[in-house]
Formats: structure tokens, sequence, C-alpha cells
DNA sequence: CGGGTCGTTGACACATTTCAAGTTTAGTGG
DNA sequence: CCACTAAACTTGAAATGTGTCAACGACCCG
């Protein structure tokens, strides 16, 4: 059982204290052999570790390097000329906090840590290098950048056209979909998210966040406790969201096209 | 001169009637050389036309071709399960309709032509050998799909956090950019979208599009006449929208890392 | 114990949608 | 070239989802 592992939020319980990219994203990529894992491994910088509520990195920052978060929760998010703030994009563990850096100059987010984090660094000029003798390792960051895509064109869907409930639902399946709850019935995860920052995260208002929160728990559709969601009725959730996991789990399916 | 060239929303009068890639946005990468863009050009199907309001491309189909957009506009769209479309990309000419089918087996999105458009097919195996021997052919690869992503990310936050007027403006301002209109002042271009099209973008309703449209009309804002959109005032358009350049133009800025 | 963050609640304002006509424009065939 | 039709645009009135403002309560941590 995965369970305490996964809603620990942790994915780098490593033997050694070595960086390792195992159980990050970019070991889920159908193109990235063993090989190709140990040779991103050996450029990886030292881990380090970074509190809660820090900004790892700043909009139109020139940024060398990519950041890995090997463990802990990380949002990117953009601000409105007025004030406003819109997270793009929820980091969870394993995933890259800034792929732009290969190839951009700049940064267009900023990207700050929901939780404690620790976060590994992939000094840019190296990926590249690496990238050009390892096609499996080109493969794995284009992949990762088209499964962001993926993502940020469902969160364009649901911006545009779901209703304040259903963007509330479809987040909690994305979630656990991402988390690997891919079982039916019921599930349960943390989300260290406050509820402003779902707010954030749904384009709306904590306020009305919390009143659509009720709505689903009185509907006894979810649970929470802390910051520990239980969702009880996962097919009515999904209904509700229009939620098909499908954008999420590409490559898993082309897994043979691997090296 | 190259106002009636943009406006006439063309980019392949070529020399011969050969599929050329000239004036896409893979030649705009900075990590392009010609080589790299010939070689790309000799697994290039030849050109086909297809005429306004035909879907592309249907969501969840197995693509095994990427299409580019020679000639023509279109979009890419996804549905909600209530029947509502969220138009998630504006394909202006020169841009490849669907990357994604370089390593996903299947699409997340429908692209259906907007005006009459001239299609370029390049076929998957040979794309993905090509990136392997030319690593600047792998890299605008990767620079294309990053760029979708500021583009998405942008949107993102537009779609969750601006209004109907400043999503409008932005929208105006971005496609403005995006043909090419980089000088102040005032800008005019073909914008092939209906109301209810541009609604879709948005995500409004095409009756509110309509009302927004005329305020800013009012305002001196801009003008409209058939398809053809002026911004009169386009400091006053930026303004509204918070509209900021940056995340349409890197590459552009970093074009001294090409080979 | 105290102060701050987070969650909760209520009353009200307002942007946007919905519904249901019109009117204009563009395209098509006679 | 005109007549006809469908599509696109426009308009108004009413409904509604979500935001705003302001207060209070619960909880946690130092």
């Amino acid at each position: 059982m995965l369970d305490e592992f996964r809603s620990s939020g942790t994915l780098s319980h490593q033997r050694s204290s070595h960086p390792t990219l195992l159980g990050t994203r970019f070991a889920a990529s159908p193109f990235l052999s063993t090989e190709d894992r140990l040779a991103l491994e050996r450029v990886a910088l030292p881990a380090r570790s970074v509190a809660a509520g820090k900004d790892l990195l700043r909009e139109s920052e020139r940024a060398a390097h990519i950041e890995v978060l090997i463990d802990g929760w990380a949002c990117r998010y953009k601000m409105t000329r007025d004030g406003h703030r819109q997270i793009v994009a929820l980091l969870t563990p394993g995933e890259a906090a800034n792929l732009d850096a290969l190839l951009f100059t700049r940064l267009h987010y900023a990207v700050r840590t929901l939780t404690p984090t620790k976060v590994l660094t992939l000094p840019r000029d190296r990926v590249l290098a690496l990238a050009e003798q390892h096609s499996g390792i080109a493969k794995t960051l284009g992949w990762l950048a088209l499964n962001e895509n993926a993502i940020l064109s469902q969160w364009a869907l649901c911006l545009g056209r779901l209703s304040a409930r259903q963007r509330l639902a479809h987040l909690l399946c994305e979630m656990s979909a991402r988390l690997g709850d891919l079982d039916d019935g019921e599930s349960r995860f943390e989300l260290p998210l406050t509820q402003e920052q779902i707010a954030d995260v749904l384009g709306l208002t904590s306020v009305h966040v919390n009143r659509t929160v009720q709505q689903l728990r009185a509907e006894s559709l979810i649970e929470t406790k802390g910051r520990t969601v239980m969702i009880a009725d996962m097919d009515a959730l999904r209904q509700i969201a229009g939620f098909d996991p499908a954008y999420l789990q590409d490559g898993r399916a082309s897994a043979h096209l691997a090296p």
C-alpha cells in the first residue's frame, strides 16, 4: 500500500542522501531509461530544504536552473495588474517548477512553496547537453512540457466554462488522480491549500470557495479534516465536474515507444 | 511594409509550389538553423487546402501527424459535458495545430478551421527521427511547446481573474502582437472570428461580448469593419488589459543561444 | 495567554447570463 | 442584379451566480 507514503506528500525517502529523480515526474516519462535518469542525477546539485510560503522563483527572473520539487507542494502563479492572484499550476512532489528555464531566458510566472519542500537543482546547460546526447532525455523534457500543456488546456476549459461547483469538483478529481488515486469509489489525500489558495486556483473568491465546499460537504460528496480531503463519492463528483482523467494519463499508454 | 502581407493572413506566397516552413512558428525558433528547416521541409507531405469550419482533428483522436497551418486561421477547442465550448488556442498562419501528437497517442482537444486554410503535414516518426539527429530541431519542438505553455498560462490568468472588458482588451492586444504589430500607437489587423467565437475564447457569452465590443467602440479605443479590427489607442487598451507582451517574445531575446 | 491565520456567516451590490425579440449583413440561386 | 435566406449582430428586461464588505469564531503556535 502506498497510502501513507502518498498522503505524506513525500516521494524521497531515499536510501542515500544523494539526490534522486526516482519517483519524480521525470521517472514517469515513458521515454526515460534508467541510464538516462542516472545521467540526469549525476548533474543534479544537492537537494536543499525550503520553508513553506517562500518564493522559490520570482516573475520575470532570469533562471539558469531547473528546480525539481522532490518533496512538498508549490505553485506557479501570476499576478494581475490590480493585485489579483491566479495560480496557474499546482506542483506536487516530483514535478519540475520551471521547465521553461531550459529554453527561455525569463520566467513568466512566480513559484512559491505551499508546504515545507525539498528542492533539487538541475543546471540548465548540463541538462541541455545531456538532452543532445540522450534522445530519451530530450523526449522526456518535451513530454513534460506537453503534459503541462494538457493540464493547462483543461484548466482553460474549467476557468472559462465551468461553474464554481464544477470547478471545485474538478480540482478535487484532478488532484486525486494526479496523486495516484485511480481507484473508483473513495479517495483520501492531503490537499495542503488554504481556501484562499484554492480560490486562486479556481479563479474565485475565498468566500465563495468556502460556500461551495460546504455545499459539497452537505451533499456528503466530500469530507474534510484539516488539510485532508476525502472524496466520498468519486463517481458523483466526476459527474458534476465532467472529469475524465484521460488528459493526465497519456504517455503511460504509449509506454511501448520507450527505447 | 508588411502591412498588406500580414492583413491578408497569408504567409506562404512561396516561389515554388513546394511546402515550406519559412514564415511559420518553426522558423521563428531561435534554435532552428536553415539546414534544420530544410531537413524538416524534406519530410513534409504536400500541402492541402481545407475549407472554413471543418474539424481538422477531433478530440480523443489518434493522430500520427503534425499539421502545420501554412495559411489561414484555426482553433483548438474543448467541449464541456453540458455542451459549452471553450477555445483553448487560436492558431494563426504558421502555427502547429497539434504538437502533442509527437509524444502523445491521443489528442485532448479538437482542431477546427476558422477560415479557408492551407495545411501541411509532418509525419510524426519522420520528425522524431530528425529531432534525434538535429538538436536544433529537438530544441525547436520544445521551444514551441513552451511557447504554447506561456500563452496558456497567460490565458488562465485572464479567464480566472479578468473582467469581460479586460479579457477582450487582452485578446485584442495579444492578437495584434502575435500578428507582428509591435509598433505602439495604432494597429490594424484581420480577426476572422465571429463574436460567438470570441466569446468561446474569452469564456463569455456572445451577447456580452457584443456589449463589451460596443463599449470599447464607444470609447474610441477600437474600430471594426467586417472582420478588420483597428486598435485606435494601443496604450490605453494595454492599460485596461494589463497587457505585457513579454510572454510572447521569449526566444527572440535569447537568439544568441542558437547554434 | 495572546495574536494571527483560517474558516464561517449574512446582507447586499453587481457583472454576466439567459431569454426572446429585432435588425443588419453576407452569401446564394434565380 | 435582385430576392431570399441564414448567419451574425444588436437590443432590452429579468434572473442569477459570484463578488464585496464586514464581522465573528475556531484553531494553532509561540
